[in-house]
RNA sequence: GUCCCCUUCGUCUAGAGGCCCAGGACACCGCCCUCUCACGGCGGCAACACCGGUUCGAAUCCGGUAGGGGACGCCA
């Protein structure tokens, strides 16, 4: 059988970054097993869902990489469906009216608190004659769930797991105005699709119970679960957008690349021996299920920031200039494109995030006079200023790293002076800025007439 | 409260009875490189929650305690 998989986000906010991680792990379960990964839309709760979270998760998952395969399916559109199944399930004596109301419900919840007991619905619908049914009331269709006994479930990810069945009670599948609830379309779904495995958030492990008895009653085939922890921010709870950053468009707006977040995504939860850096096609290599923890991790925004590093060392200087452009507030030249990427390379090494990166590159397409920061302010004294108007006029023509080195050396032996005694106003003067890539890389790429230009600047103050 | 799950350095983790007086990565601290800041290199700090048991031997197996998390909707 084709390992088939899903990934099934509701549209009701952003593409959340832990669900970002869920159809990640789903993606690589199902190329490991040349199997296929579809979407799914839970867009059945029509008063929350909105077209622009269903294309904020297109978008994230877009950006991602982890494209789908086959039609998206919404799950909305289906509803007759799961209604249908749940009718049959009448007829067949699984499931059954019930006309209890809200205050009878509400009723039953706190005395079951009360009690110390597990909050469980016990419908008297269950086993009363339909005659009895008060008119006028539009009655809920419940699963007559099995009392005695336990559901089991053989979790790929969290072994297995055991709940009483006096632990479940009847769940709705139909609405009393005749629409499916959630966890009914889940099943319906998962079945209509064929998915084999189900991989998502270990929030969804009760539901797996559930769920697992609605598959026996419409005598289906439980799919393969696998709940996998769920992600925690810095105070040890699920990462929730009233605290810090959860939407993954947020992440590409603040400067990560996106292979960077999929790697800290990946290594997350899951391990591969001591690997940190791993190629999409290794992940994809060795990527399985065994190997994913049964606690939930913390998510660490430096060692983000370190992946991420790496990956902008990695990344081609065309791609980064292009990206960095829309964080630059300014239309590039081409003047501006070719400076950039001769300079990248040296600014590469520098910056964890785009956004960094647009910081520190930003005196190379300055226009002049630059301003200095404050740091840079101090160094240009009024000494300094007087050195550099020597200096200006020192440079030969050539302007290549080694001339431009021997002559800056030359100058401070001439001076009696240290070479970084020159070179930090030269900096302060060229870059506006106390630290910089190197000098003579800064002054190759910013080349003779800019120098010169931002020398003389500095020296009359 | 009830049910379920979890527990190795600050964080992510390796570890499937002897290879572990516990390894890697991030962060942090030194040193080296050096025109600054990075990168890189070298070194350092730092953990098996606790208590019992099983075993010749336990981070690894079992039990309990403590702590943490998740779920308890005619939401998804």
């Amino acid at each position: 059988m084709t390992v088939t998989v899903r990934f099934a986000p509701s549209p009701t906010g952003f593409l959340h970054i832990g669900g970002a991680r869920t159809a990640l792990f789903n993606w690589l379960f199902a190329r490991h097993h040349s199997g296929v990964f579809r979407l799914r839309i839970e867009d059945t709760d029509r008063q929350r869902s909105t077209p622009e979270a269903m294309a904020a998760i297109v978008d994230g998952l877009d950006w991602l990489g982890l494209h789908w395969d086959g039609e998206v399916v919404h799950q909305f559109a289906n509803a007759a469906r799961h209604a249908a199944v749940a009718h049959e399930m009448l007829a067949a004596g699984r499931a059954y009216h019930c006309y209890m109301s809200p205050t009878e419900l509400e009723a039953m919840r706190e005395q079951a608190h009360a009690e110390k007991r597990s909050v469980r619905i016990d419908s008297p619908w269950r086993d009363r004659d339909p005659a009895d049914a008060p008119p006028g009331v539009d009655p809920v269709i419940r699963l007559k769930a099995p009392r005695d006994g336990a559901t089991v479930i053989r979790d790929l990810v969290q072994g297995e797991v055991t709940v009483a069945n006096s632990e479940l009670d009847d769940l709705i599948l139909l609405r009393a105005d005749g629409t499916p609830t959630y966890n009914l379309s889940v099943v319906v779904d998962d079945h209509d699709m064929a998915i084999t495995h189900v991989i998502r958030g270990d929030d969804h492990l009760r539901n797996a119970f559930r769920q697992t008895q609605i598959y026996r009653a419409a005598g289906w085939d439980v799919p393969e679960f696998a709940h996998i922890p769920l992600i925690h921010d810095a105070a040890g709870l699920k990462m929730s957008k009233r605290r810090g950053t959860v939407a993954v468009g947020a992440y590409r707006d603040l400067g990560y690349l996106p292979e960077g977040l999929r790697n800290y995504l990946l290594r997350l939860g899951w391990s591969h021996g001591d690997d940190e850096i791993i190629a999409i096609d290794d992940a994809v290599k060795w990527f399985d299920l065994a190997h994913v923890g049964r606690a939930p991790s913390r998510f660490d925004a430096p060692k983000l920031n370190s992946v991420n590093a790496h990956y902008i060392r990695e990344a081609d200087d065309g791609r980064l200039v292009g990206l960095l452009g829309p964080l630059l507030g300014k239309t590039l030249t081409p003047g501006d494109r070719l400076r950039l990427l001769r300079a990248m390379p040296g600014l590469k090494p520098r910056a964890s995030t785009l956004a960094e990166l647009a910081e520190k590159a930003r005196f190379y397409i300055a226009d002049r006079p630059i301003a200095p920061n404050d740091d840079a302010k101090k160094l240009l004294t009024p000494d300094a200023r007087t050195l550099l108007g020597e200096l200006a006029g020192w440079f030969g023509e050539a302007w290549d790293h080694a001339a431009l080195e021997a002559a800056l050396r030359d100058f401070a032996a001439a001076k009696g002076l240290k070479l970084g005694a020159v070179a930090q106003p030269l900096r302060a003067a060229l870059t506006g800025s106390t630290a910089s890539p190197g000098i003579f890389e800064v002054m190759e790429v910013l080349g003779r007439d800019e120098c010169l230009g931002r020398l003389n600047d500095a020296a009359r103050g």
